[in-house]
DNA sequence: GGATTTTTCTACCATTTGGTAAGTCTTGGC
DNA sequence: GCCAAGACTTACCAAATGGTAGAAAAATCC
């Protein structure tokens, strides 16, 4: 038998992975119990129920892209530079985890009973980065925009990419990073206009 | 009872709405059945099973899909015109039937069952633009790039964009329409600066 | 090394699910 | 008026699903 939390953490990795990708629905805790060589009533115990093991799957996918963020928002660089930083770091995530972007996307969709919970996970995150957009702004330091939109936008993109990644990855495309490059670049140019003040543009 | 093909219209029309909103694995027939108050086993009896109907629907949707673009492809206006009205009319249709769009998303998630028949159905209409895209690169009327590249991400802006306005109107927001102009010229732009040859190029 | 707590398993269960079989009803052609 | 074809329904069913109850096994603590 397996100490600690083992068991635990093998758990929440199978149902990310399964969630991710086959779905909520799609996903029977039969079929995960057995993929894990491991009985139902096991994840039961750990997690009460279906529902409680998305909630704590969706939990830790949150802390973990908090975490990834945490420690850029947090930086004293330049605004330029920040913003350059945010989305390379967003991105690294979104490749090195396309797991975690998939149970965002999946996650999401209206009508998911997990999206008003997504929604409390994340708002901290967001509101404080439109805080800090529209302090900005304030400062004239960035141009004037609804922070929430630009937040949106960009939000959309890297989800999008993260599909984007996969179905390049079951459609047996070799080079997945280009395209992530590209698609980066893009964001960053339309983050850069967006929110750059019209004097200090030097494109 | 319902003559000719009305009540098959209906369950495709309700159909669409489910597996776009709350997913193929989250709609049970039985709850589609309730909600057109018919019988299940008239949806079974119009389209053999759950799988057909999903077939039946996608099928549908691919083709009005494909008779909205199909006009602006045959149209005989300049490249950069003809650029313009492709964004366009795809973002109409997005607009106008989120559901559709919704439906694409759902669907090409890896793993899904009717991926491959979204390939196919998709294939023509994909290539034949890769075809066009790469006649007018040859002639040096566009710059040359990867062709594919830049149709999937066009393609993911698209159906990100579908998700966004989702999300949006869960959320409460009224206006919906800015984010999505917002985005088609954020998508515009990314054509233009990725196809127009660069001599041409006036920005 | 025994008691206790944590973890995992076996045995069931009620409900829901997609699907089959066999009708009944309706409509249009003759 | 009859009847064949199409449309729709009632009656069932086997499998899968999420979940409960309680025993067994392992780890931990003293």
């Amino acid at each position: 038998m397996a100490p600690r939390g083992e068991t635990k953490e093998r758990i929440l990795a199978k149902a990310l992975e399964s969630f991710s990708t086959i779905g909520y629905d799609g996903t029977s805790l039969d079929d995960l119990a057995e993929a894990l060589d491991i009985r139902k009533q096991t994840i039961l115990y750990h997690f009460v129920s279906k529902r409680g093991l998305l909630n704590a799957v969706l939990d830790d996918s949150v802390k973990k892209l908090t975490e990834s963020l945490e420690e850029v928002l947090t930086s004293t660089n330049s605004n330029r530079d920040r913003i350059e930083d945010l989305v390379r770091s967003v991105f690294r995530v979104a490749l090195e985890q396309p797991l975690l972007l998939g149970l965002l996307r999946e996650v999401s969709r209206p009508g998911s009973p997990a999206a008003p919970r997504l929604k409390n996970q994340m708002s901290p995150l967001m509101s404080r980065a439109i805080t800090w957009m529209e302090e900005e702004m304030e400062s004239g330091r960035m141009r004037r925009t609804d922070a929430q939109l630009v937040l949106l936008s960009a939000y959309s993109t890297v989800v999008g990419l993260a599909t984007e990644i996969e179905i390049l990855r079951t459609a047996g495309v070799e080079r997945v990073l280009r395209p992530a490059a590209q698609r980066r670049q893009e964001l960053l140019n339309f983050l850069r206009t967006s929110l750059t003040p019209l004097e200090k543009q030097t494109i």
